[in-house]
DNA sequence: TCCAATTAGTTTTCAATCTGAACTATATGG
DNA sequence: CCATATAGTTCAGATTGAAAACTAATTGGA
């Protein structure tokens, strides 16, 4: 990102430059663009992309793939595309479970583990060491691979401050102001380590690898009801980083009171827990609740479908607004709400319709497809991205080691 | 407005410097800065700024004022400043008035003209001649005071597209779908007539010239319920164009139908049209209900305070959503709100801290300052901002003239 | 087999633009 | 009246992409 109060220097263009070809290969993806594609693609005259080319692919993060003909007359061009020896480790800690993946810079998941823990209530350090030993077998993975890592991504389920990687408030680990120091996951990978949310990472995520529109709201239905904007294919956090929090929307001004202080938020009516209360499931491990409610559904259990069509008719009241707010015209949903998507739908979208008709096509409405990968691809995303943004950097980075 | 997708041309570091430097000569006001001020300030040389404000000034956009010594040693600066012989027309249509006013480069309203007019109904052409009459006494106001007239920004309460100069649809004029040719109003005008919602233009307005902070939710309670957001000095109005629609967020899943379709939307708690019939304010001319509702609510009439006891409360839930939402921290209310603030603000205040306790300091809910010309000066200034923020395509333009 | 046509990519020249340093211009104060 | 200080200009140098000429590699037809 170029300051817009800075001066600019002849030198901006190149960083511009670089950027611009490095993304349309990416965008380009398997297609494996030539240098004259590329320059009848940017703009850019053939000189200019041979120059840039030549830059990028000295730095490791382009690779030549070897002559392409298709058929046609004329001396063929070589494939370029992001190199597959380059990476960034993805990592997650959620409230039940710890996941990491090896994500290369073309974005295929190359590595991926998870394990369960009971993580609500630990300390971050105990909750570190064990991510920490997650993440030793993702390098390794990587290693084998051939694949350098160069960064990694953490998401948690809270607000961080990215610049600090401080983790301000997570309630449903029962953290506040924890500093993380997640490079220490990731010893001497040139990038270090972003901290970031999990239901933006989740909506990136969805943007990034799960073919997302460019405007779209992502709701996170985890623990709590969290969710992510994507504006103009980027994502907004608003000035203090917390934009997005689908859960605490006033759903009903005389609903009960939220932990977050308010009354008649959306979480006290489609949260986890609120959804396993109205449909008369017992406490216990929050997989076997899941199972029980997904079967109560199945068998059409009356007490379990009042419950989600009551979470989803809340939802709709929630989204109406949203989405007449930010006049957003596509919505995700992910997590705890894809799994309960087919209950939920009917519901959700006879809401919307009642609150704002015509605001949201019911096409518009749809599941995210990346199950439990999409916060891992978000998280490493985000860093693969930075790259892509700010190629320039990281070449200085590179011709000084 | 550099596209991000445009490859990177030598020229741009100038289109980009100019502007630079415009905006800082923008910013400083009445300050009066000189070329090393600027240069200091904008991290440029004094060589380029030199040969940058050369260009600006032969454009007629700045013009030098004179030397100015501050009993420092040294040779004196010369002050420079933006041009008050360079103006917009900002138009607006509304309601129950239209109003005119001509607005110079460094934002000084230097004329400014309303009359009254029942508009509800009439056809666009019949609203676009008596406009027309409004104009043609700003353009001869501006005449008399050697202001030359760039341009003009017309403000109208609907959405709109100003790509087109397309009212599409404006529900309280009953006008849909009505092309407008609002470039007749300034024959002559080298940049034309900008069309914009009267909310958004609000909003720009108390940024721009009301000392709004860089994040806002303006609200604007004309006859309808309307909204502005303002996000990191920008006007932020969705893939669509209709965001910020506050009038129609749901604050209550069980309420009364609304003009839009939906239920339970703010507009029928805290319309205009809502408040006065809560108050018992007999039907009649809009300028003389509000004075009815004023007066009844200084005698504290039991029935009007508790009308507008409710508004606030409805108005406390759906700020406490969109400030969760879009992670928004300060709220200005403008128009019927304003008017009615020093009423509205204790239930509001309430609501706000039912609903969402500690997310918005009492501090940072806000009046408008502007009354009636806000929406004028914001209007106005989109079309002086343009040029600020892109005036290399305003040099070319007066070059080839 | 060989050459014209075609497409890919490189080299060269040129113009735009900023930086940095040297220079000129104009004030203050002893 | 001159040393000092600050404002602003001029000019050489570096970076960069455009444009055009050039080299490289392939196909297809004579």
């Amino acid at each position: 990102m170029i300051d817009a109060t800075a001066p600019g220097r002849v030198g901006d263009v190149r960083r511009r430059n670089l950027s611009l070809v490095l993304d349309s290969i990416a965008r380009t993806g398997d297609a494996k663009p030539s240098r004259a594609q590329l320059a009848a693609g940017t703009g850019l005259t053939k000189a200019a992309v041979s120059s840039l080319v030549a830059d990028l692919v000295e730095s490791g993060l382009v690779s030549e793939v070897g002559l392409y003909r298709d058929g046609e007359r004329g001396r063929p061009g070589q494939g370029l595309e992001l190199s597959s020896r380059r990476g960034v480790i993805g990592m997650e800690i959620n409230v039940d479970y710890l996941a990491v993946g090896v994500v290369d810079l073309a974005g295929n998941l190359r590595f991926h583990s998870s394990v369960e823990s009971p993580n609500r209530g630990l300390e971050p350090a105990t909750v570190m060491e064990r991510l920490g030993a997650l993440a030793a077998e993702a390098k390794a993975a990587a290693a084998t691979e051939g694949i350098a890592i160069l960064g990694g991504g953490l998401a948690v389920p809270g607000l961080v401050d990215e610049q600090r990687s401080v983790v301000l408030s997570a309630p449903n680990l029962h953290w506040e102001n924890e500093p993380l120091n997640p490079g220490a996951l990731l010893e001497g990978a040139p990038l270090g380590v972003r901290l970031s949310n999990e239901a933006n990472s989740a909506a990136l995520g969805e943007l990034w690898y799960g073919g997302g529109p460019a405007d779209f709201l992502y709701v996170s239905g985890e623990v709590g009801v969290g969710g992510g904007v994507i504006i103009a294919s980027e994502l907004y956090t608003g000035p203090g980083g917390s934009a997005g929090e689908l859960g605490h929307i006033v759903v009903n001004p005389d609903g009960p009171s939220c932990s977050c202080g308010g009354a008649g938020c959306l979480e006290t009516f489609a949260g986890q827990e609120a959804i396993f209360e109205a449909a008369g499931i017992p406490p216990g491990a929050l997989e076997e609740r899941a199972e029980l409610l997904l079967a109560a559904l199945r068998r059409r259990d009356p007490q379990a479908t009042k419950a989600v069509d009551d979470a989803g008719r809340y939802l709709g009241v929630a989204l109406a607004s949203s989405a007449r707010l930010m006049d957003i015209e596509a919505v995700v949903l992910g997590g705890h709400f894809a799994t309960l998507g087919e209950w939920l739908r009917p519901a959700l979208l006879g809401s919307l319709e009642r609150h704002a008709p015509g605001l949201l096509d019911p096409r518009n409405l749809t599941l995210s497809g990346l199950e439990h990968s999409g916060t891992l691809l978000g998280a490493a995303g985000q860093v693969i991205r930075s790259v892509i943004e700010s190629p320039f950097e990281f070449l200085l980075a590179a011709k000084l080691a």
